[in-house]
RNA sequence: GGUCGCAUGGUCUAGCUGGUUAGGACGCCUGCCUGUCACGCAGGAGAUCGCGGGUUCGAGCCCCGCUGUGACCGCCA
């Protein structure tokens, strides 16, 4: 029996015409002479009825259960009014089946193949390929493929070439923990998976594609988040001879067909703001702010710092800041208990304890409320109205940041104060700080990476006897609704600029040639300006399909842990395989 | 590396202040049923309460340790 369409896909259409299903069993009910099975395949379900009237056909259905794999051949009829199903596509009709014919039994399956499903994340995961009949992760899937074809159109329309770069490739100093991957031919030596391919797509600028890109895997060694899996997919872009307005001008050309391709909206990119990294710290404590939620962080350093209150005055003398954040409609919706445990989850951003205030009719309320009897500065400053809840950061400019940026998204969320008409909020972050300091390595590092290119006018940072750290970068990230979808950057082409960065972020000549030197040698040759983006597909493809973890786009993504419960990988190996390597294994109980 | 949670039949869960025959829903099995689509009805099977130790006359429940797992902080050029 040859399958004809796709369960989902019979509608009225089809009426009268006689077709042939293959799918699963999503559903069986049986009266006895009377069974209904729901058929599911990957365009959705239709009802089969068996009768007597087909006999052996009713004989087979009343072996099936849930998740056999059938396939029926049957005639198309109409439902009558009082049985019609409006929940699914096919619902106006159904099939009388005629032959049907069992190809797989199934174990009951370990837990339920529909939407919704509360079964624990490990369970699913270790039967992932079951998790996937879900229609929802099979939409999931499908937009993430989506957003693959859109991109390489794209990209095919507007003359960029397609070029594969290494997967087996060259450990770096800086940047995120490596995967490694032994050398057998060298015992001791070892390749990196790489974190991008960033060396490699500034070489190829080099060599004159112009314009290249790639959908890439990388691979970063680092704990994993609900954002954030070890290997992950980005369209790699990197152009000769553009400015860094004319790449996000390109990328806004790409998201905008992208949106209309996979989601069908119309984006206005000339409405995507572009905020400097400096006022997205301060107007939203993050580098990635959601733009969808109204109110910002207000500085009320200078309104409060001569206060009673001497949490307040103490954090600013200290060369803190106190800012606040007047959440909507908060004073009715928390109570103390909420903030108690709002106080207690802020810790782990190392604040101390959270003011607040509620704003009244008549003025303010609250515990600290009498340490700010005219309190008229206080509400201008931060702009609350009555029925707003303030609540405070004081202390570390970087604690505060966090701190409000967190309760800023999770009020709005708690409260359902996200602009849902502004469902696509897109912004770009530009003129980022070049460095940043590592407290863990106690020494200064590239906020990006160190190949980016300073402004112009902060290249005298970089000269002896200045202050390499105060110059700001040619570099842009895309934010979409309070994720970083991408990074990017002009690069340095120029061998002597990039000497004296590498030279700021400590390099001996030595080391920078040991890590760099083919990169460096590459300069010499006539490199062009060129500069390019990268930006995580899983991370787009997450939010387009409405989900709020990266897993759920991905077909076999790893656990919190790195580990992946269905293969179990990463697993032991035998001693040859490690003898082979010149591996030693220690440290094993 | 750290913080906070979670772990009870196949699944999701209830289990209070320590004494229960460990309860429910869904699923599963058997039988009946010709218009269901959360089918219905009758019956049935299915649990060493994650592991180890401790407190106690008595532990699913309290304590300690471990394991697994989720979220987050650090980390992620």
């Amino acid at each position: 029996m040859k399958r004809t369409t796709y369960a989902g896909l019979v509608d009225e259409k089809y009426l009268n015409q006689t077709v042939t299903l293959s799918g699963w069993v999503q559903k069986r009910r049986d009266f006895g002479d009377l069974i209904f099975v729901d058929l599911r395949d990957r365009e959705g379900i239709v009802q089969l009825t068996f009768n007597a009237t087909h006999a052996e056909a009713l004989a087979v259905a009343e072996n099936m259960r849930n998740e056999y794999v059938i396939s029926v051949t049957g005639q198309v009829v109409r439902r009558e009014v009082s049985q019609i199903n409006n929940k699914i596509h096919s619902g106006q009709i159904e099939i009388d089946v005629i032959e049907a014919e069992i190809l797989a039994t199934s174990k009951t399956p370990p837990f339920y193949i529909e939407d919704n499903v509360n079964a624990n994340e490990e369970l699913k995961l270790q039967y992932r390929y079951l998790d996937l009949r879900r229609p929802e992760m099979q939409k999931n899937l499908r937009i993430r493929s989506k957003i693959m074809s859109s991109a390489m159109n794209f990209m095919d329309q507007n003359d960029f070439i397609n070029i594969e770069t290494p997967i087996l490739a060259k450990s770096t100093p800086e940047g995120a923990r490596d995967y490694l991957v032994p050398s057998r031919i060298f015992p001791g030596s070892f390749y990196a998976l790489p974190q991008s391919p960033q060396l490699f797509k500034q070489l190829l600028m080099g060599s004159g594609f112009d314009r290249y890109f790639q959908i890439a895997r990388a691979f970063r060694d680092e704990d994993l988040r609900g954002d954030r899996q070890p290997e992950f997919t980005q369209m790699d872009v990197e152009t000769s001879f553009m400015s860094a307005e004319e790449i996000r001008e390109l990328v806004n050309a790409w998201v905008k067909a992208m949106m209309s391709d996979v989601v069908n909206f119309d984006l206005d990119t000339t409405k995507i703001p572009t905020l400097t990294w400096q006022e997205s710290m301060d107007r939203f404590g993050t580098d990635k702010p959601d733009l969808r939620i109204a109110y910002e962080l207000k500085d009320v350093s200078e309104t409060v710092k001569s206060s009673e209150f001497g949490v307040f005055a103490k954090a600013v003398e200290a060369g803190g800041v106190v800012k606040a954040i007047a959440v909507p409609g908060g004073a009715e919706n928390y109570s103390r208990k909420d903030i108690d445990k709002m106080a207690q989850y802020i810790e782990r951003f190392g604040a101390k304890g959270l003011a607040w205030l509620k704003v009244t009719d008549e003025g303010i309320s609250g515990p600290i409320a009498k340490f700010f009897p005219n309190h008229a500065a206080l509400l201008q400053v931060t702009g609350a109205k009555p029925g707003d809840l303030l609540l405070f950061g004081a202390g570390r400019n970087d604690i505060v940041a966090a701190t409000l940026d967190y309760l800023r998204r999770q009020t709005a969320k708690d409260l359902n104060l996200i602009d849902m008409t502004n469902p696509w909020a897109f912004a770009w972050i530009v003129d980022w700080p070049l460095f940043e300091y590592s407290e863990d390595f106690d020494r200064w590092i590239a906020a990006h990476h160190p190949f980016t290119m300073p402004n112009e006018e902060d290249l005298h940072y970089l000269d002896d006897g200045e202050d390499p750290h105060q110059a700001h970068a040619q570099s842009y990230d895309l934010v979409l609704n309070g994720y970083e979808l991408g990074s990017g950057s002009i690069r340095i082409h120029r061998m002597d600029i990039q000497e004296k960065m590498l030279k700021a972020l400590g390099f001996t000549p030595e080391a920078a040639h040991e890590a760099f030197g083919f990169l460096l040698e590459g300069m010499t040759f006539g490199f062009p300006p060129m500069g390019g983006i990268a930006l995580g597909l899983d991370r787009l493809a997450m939010l387009l399909a409405g989900q709020e973890n990266i897993r759920e786009v991905i077909a076999f993504p790893k656990n919190s842990r790195a580990t992946e419960p269905m293969t179990q990988a990463p697993t032991r190996v035998d001693h040859k395989q490690l003898n082979d390597l010149g591996l030693f294994v220690s440290d094993v109980e």
